[in-house]
DNA sequence: ATATAATATGAAGAATCCTTCATGTTTCAT
DNA sequence: ATGAAACATGAAGGATTCTTCATATTATAT
């Protein structure tokens, strides 16, 4: 409770030139770097300057602490998920359990591909997770997933909607996070895929 | 990989009188309270000792660095659930499908009842994924799956038999984690724990 | 060309934290 | 009772990290 990061994790100065919009990317950059390839632990302001060849003051001009570049790393992640969310699951013209199961591929996928960033940035949870844009996201998503599973289970009772809608959202993503930590083949996330979408669908199915 | 936490994890002086077990037991405690009032970020030898009303070099004469107090309370949950495991699972007189489905109500149970330790420990997962009691956690827990798959599943071939245990488990294990992350009431545990064995057994059933 | 705003620098202060070790205290076997 | 082994102590060394700020450089508008 007693947290100093959660205190401004706003940003600092807005880039008003071009030479400091590039500053900021490649602060990004360098930061996504040091994550996957020192890990949270190591994850330090200064590490990620010199890795983007910049000095520590700078980082200090765009970003008011530490904790902010994880969060700005972690909200841009949320932003694309919720991305996918929104086309994969709207796509009207294909039956429901069938964008669930496309979904549940490309969600698995995009874990894996990036897999050591990631597996990163749920270790640097602590520092954000009672956020309020961690809350917003969840809630986006919620509502995306309530318009969806209207489509899925029409006549269930509302009750029985929103419990599952949870459960698969929650399935999805965490089973997602925990799968991406060891490496995997080609083949084994496409089979694995399956077996989950194969999951989520027998139990829709079977709420109807 | 340079990490010198998983040099010496294991333990340093063995207790031979009444009085430092105590300590241990003390120590282990005061962890902890640590642990759930502070979270990993605040979690420190001198804290640990504070609490369990020793100085910090008492700590060191049991425990060879801070990563090692972490990772003996994982370790001894790590034990915990797989007891639960072995008990709920292993119990041939119920059927199979109503063993799991009890196996999920005591898990999220269990990991609801002392949330704020289990998250912490979550967070300090970077301290001790790679270390061989996690492979070995997770190897005797696949076996115990195996044993129960064969009886769950007995007619599907083996690779889908295989696959499909470790998606419960992951399933089973990653959703209560993220579960317990926010706080619950009896009622929600209660019928959250029955929509989740719904989704497993829908899904074995679905596999035969 | 020049003044002003924007941007970049990195040495240094301040705060923690991990761990050791020399010293003191307690227990136990004889 | 006594010596040895076990146990407990906590100040202090060493290391790392976060962050600031006075200064220097670059861009832009007039």
């Amino acid at each position: 409770m007693a947290d100093p990061a959660k205190a401004a994790i706003s940003s600092r100065r807005k880039p008003k030139q071009a030479r400091s919009a590039d500053l900021v990317s490649a602060i990004l950059e360098a930061a996504i770097q040091v994550l996957a390839k020192e890990g949270v632990r190591r994850f330090t302001t200064t590490r990620v300057a010199e890795r983007a060849g910049v000095s520590v003051g700078s980082v200090y001009q765009y970003f008011p602490n530490k904790a902010s570049i994880l969060f700005r790393l972690q909200a841009d992640e949320w932003r694309e998920t919720t991305e996918m969310l929104v086309n994969i699951l709207q796509d009207t013209q294909k039956p429901p359990l069938e964008r669930l199961r496309l979904l549940v591929h490309a969600f698995l996928r995009s874990e894996c591909d990036e897999a050591e960033v990631r597996t990163a940035l749920n270790d640097a949870a602590p520092f954000y997770r009672d956020t309020p844009e961690a809350h917003e996201t969840r809630s986006t998503a919620d509502r995306i997933i309530e318009v969806f599973m209207h489509e899925a289970l029409p006549t269930a009772p509302a009750s029985v909607r929103t419990l599952a809608g949870d459960l698969v959202m929650t399935t999805f993503s965490s089973v997602g996070k925990q799968f991406s930590e060891t490496p995997r083949t080609e083949q084994e996330i496409h089979s694995y895929s399956e077996a989950l979408a194969d999951m989520l669908c027998s139990y829709l199915a079977s709420l109807n």
